[in-house]
DNA sequence: GTCTATAGAGGGATAGAC
DNA sequence: GTCTATCCCTCTATAGAC
């Protein structure tokens, strides 16, 4: 199944990450994992520790990379601009691109493992969680002020909303979710290179949208009263 | 109907909707959520079944009325504009708004049952499967016939792709995920207002960004075969 | 490094008294 | 409708032979 040879560790990660974004983590026992790896079902304690030590490899092998491709796509437009903000064309696409490679190499997990990651972060949380405050929340700040300098006129608070709005599309697109599969025709949530090709002007024309002028949140504003 | 007075079976719902939220549903076993609900461990059995029939219904809780809401928005829209086009904002904020009133409100899930939501339906994909070709699916056609009227010059497609982008955001926004957290001070994850507030823009400029010019894709373009 | 066998804990579901 | 007690199953993890 998977790319060209294949150990065992490797058979089992892959096994496991197809198995855990079918079927969730907690629904996904070491004895399915071992017998669709075709490994015995001692090897996962031997590789990786426990389960838990699984689920963090699964992520690892992946994240890393993308962490390290998104870490210097910044620093080679920051070094390229200079001092001048980079256009937010070249910001998003240099942020997309790595999740899209991800998502269109089956060598990489493709949407197999991009579903895992947009299922979020609920059962790996704790993984997750040392991941963020190790790399992640490094990378994205740069890009937070990447995005700062090429829209100034942007309320901070505002920037940070759309980021998050940003990173759900980025997710939920290419992971050819729920909704394609029920369009058929008119879109086909295998083709990456489209959802790239519609997520960059979708993101970028969202970016730039004038801020909201924002109401008073008063105590009495909200529509929490029953 | 259901708000302070708690019977068994909304006990047994809402403590199943925190747990599920919090670790996942095939994380979360019935004894933990009896417990919780302070009822008896065989009481989720006698009103619901089994486990998975309690799933459904934790689901069916929040959605059920989620779906008929945006019915009545749409049709209303529908009837105020007749032959004429219903402006993007009003379909976008028609749609988000009964999304945005379940995260705000307690009673309705609040961003426990947005979180449920957002992390997938990997988990619940049977249940969901269900869902989505009963009523979903026709309330979402309702809104991209409005919207394709609304955007005449959008390629069917792109309208396609952009919808699944929509929701991606419209769900992870509302659900305070990941990333706000680590922004702390920068904007508030609680703050539902303030996200509606923010998601209308984005999301509105987003639709009536210009359709990106497609590059050929070619046989030997892709990196999916097989 | 790979296997078998099993320990030991915890799961969903149900029978039957109240 | 609620409770106790329990059946039977599957799970993770490990010990120990090869």
């Amino acid at each position: 199944m998977s790319s060209t040879h294949s150990s065992t560790k490797e058979r089992i990660l892959s096994a496991a990450e197809r198995l855990f974004a079918e079927a969730g983590i907690g629904n996904t026992s070491l004895r399915l994992i071992t017998t669709r790896a075709r490994v015995n079902l001692a090897a996962v304690n031997y590789h990786f520790g426990s389960k838990d030590g699984l689920v963090e490899a699964v992520y690892e092998r992946r994240l890393g990379p993308v962490t390290r491709e998104w870490l210097a796509n910044i620093e080679n437009l920051e070094h390229e601009y200079g001092d001048r903000p980079i256009p937010v064309e070249r910001i998003v696409e240099s942020f997309v691109r790595p999740v899209a490679r991800l998502a269109s190499d089956e060598n990489r997990g493709g949407r197999i493992f991009t579903r895992l990651l947009a299922q979020g972060y609920t059962e790996a949380r704790q993984y997750f969680d040392k991941l963020f405050s190790s790399q992640y929340q490094h990378v994205l700040d740069r890009y937070r002020q990447s995005l700062r300098t090429a829209l100034p006129h942007l309320p901070p608070g505002t920037l940070c909303w759309r980021l998050q709005f940003l990173l759900g599309a980025l997710t939920q697109g290419l992971c050819g979710g729920e909704l394609l599969r029920l369009m058929e025709g008119q879109a086909d949530p295998n083709d990456t290179e489209r959802a790239v090709d519609e997520l960059i002007p979708f993101l970028v024309a969202g970016l730039r949208a004038e801020a909201p002028r924002l109401r008073e949140s008063g105590p009495s504003t909200q529509g929490a009263l029953a």
